[in-house]
DNA sequence: GAGTGGTCTAGACCACACT
DNA sequence: GTGTGGTCTAGACCACTCG
């Protein structure tokens, strides 16, 4: 009992380790830089690799590092703000660009998606689904779910292109959405991990955390549509923006006041 | 090459487990039942306690399953939905009961926090912190950062009770917000992880995924509060429900039409 | 081929909750 | 005390990227 009293709260090594390679990536590393490998970082603070890994773990869920295979581990750039909440994002018809559609498919409701349109069973359902880019980088997908009846009352629209393809098909259903007045909108965020699917479109491994946001749209008073979006929450910042008064503070995560 | 073409994409192991145990307590168990233990579940799959704990990382990440030291693992009830978005509930005066004043502070703001205020370095800064509670159980914890400056023609309040307290400090500030016009707020969120002090108010272990939810309200064309809130990741889902049209739908996470 | 992170193993001990 | 999840170890091999 010499040395009592140090450490009296033993702090898990993990969690220590975390904060000392946090220290260390904000005073001596740069955006992109790699830090030393697993291998000599466990050997310099005497661990086991694994023990390592999960303080690296912790620090890549953060976003603050980013994991190569074959390359290294890198200092993650900060988040980017990504505005999910105004109508010109998440909408079709708005900053175009950002969104591309990667297919679409029609398929009669299932007893899930039935209850979550409100819809009968079985009722034909318009799914496209959507990457978002930003930088060239795919940052999110997006399943939007239309059922037919909410299109039923907007005109058709003929594609000039090769129709029957899908794409081209998920783009004539987008057109014709521009056309409904949306009387309101509702979202929810939380937290999840990208399946196989959905991990590809992202060009990340299963298992990756992302946020997952789910939108609904009404019109006529009625839910119009229904989009679920997984966004890659190692890298993005979801922005609900409703009107652009203030500027958006670059991230005071850790905001603390000598108390 | 006898044995070719099976299992061609050698997904990996932990992968595997965790869609097998996603299936069985889809199935087999019911909200708060309690699945075998690690060893046992490790020795039924012939793999490693380490490979089974990595699957039960996911889905508890996932928030289907809750881990308690020296109870075992449990079957986790359906995320909460948290209003975040209306500003009944987000700021002082709203539904008063689901947010609880732990103390308060008076400090100079720091570098860090007068760059986030947009005020000059060393201004008076009052730092609020509330947890809010969900069913008798705290869902996040709140930092509410406000400049002297803002509060400047606001009437002071004299409380009634013992002066001098922190927690009731914390009240007159909340007190003169109420009576403050917010013309606008814009919010943010992105994934974070819990720190020693936040965690032990979410009654959760440091490293614990969160919500963080930073919001700037705007008065008089500047900005006078800035809330950074931390979510509990695993039983909250955030709902920004501008308008109450449509009542929000359970959770569509994996809605899926077979394509 | 050399170096990196990703996966997996078979143990060990600890902290905690119940009986 | 017994059983649970939490931490940690010291190895091994694989998948990937690069020169």
């Amino acid at each position: 009992m010499g040395t009592a009293q140090l450490t009296a709260v033993p702090e898990p090594k993990y969690w220590h380790l975390r904060t000392v390679l946090l220290r260390a990536i904000d005073s001596e590393f740069a955006t992109g830089e790699v830090i030393p490998n697993e291998r000599e970082l466990s050997a310099r603070f005497g661990v086991a690799r694994a023990t390592l890994r999960q303080a690296l773990d912790q620090l890549e869920l953060e976003g603050r590092l980013v994991r190569r295979r074959g390359i290294g581990t890198l200092v993650a750039a900060p988040r980017v703000g990504v505005p999910v909440s105004r109508r010109e994002e998440g909408w079709p018809g708005g900053s175009e660009q950002s969104w591309q559609t990667v297919d679409c498919s029609i398929a009669p409701a299932t007893e899930q998606l039935a209850a979550a349109l409100n819809v009968p069973v079985g009722e034909t359902v318009y799914t496209v689904r959507r990457v978002r880019l930003n930088q060239g980088q795919p940052v999110a997908t997006e399943s939007l779910h239309v059922p037919d009846s909410a299109l039923a009352q907007l005109p058709e629209i003929r594609l000039s292109g090769t129709a029957g393809e899908a794409a081209d098909q998920g783009r004539a259903v987008l057109r014709r959405l521009e056309r409904l007045t949306v009387e309101g909108e509702s979202r929810a965020v939380e937290l999840g991990v990208a399946e196989a699917e959905q991990a590809a479109l992202l060009q990340r491994p299963p298992g990756t955390p992302v946020l997952v946001v789910t939108s609904q749209y009404a019109s006529g008073g009625r839910l119009a549509a229904l989009a679920v979006a997984t966004y890659r929450a190692d890298t993005c910042r979801l922005t609900f923006g409703e009107t652009g008064l203030v500027e958006v503070t670059p991230v005071p995560s850790a905001v603390r006041t000598a108390s």
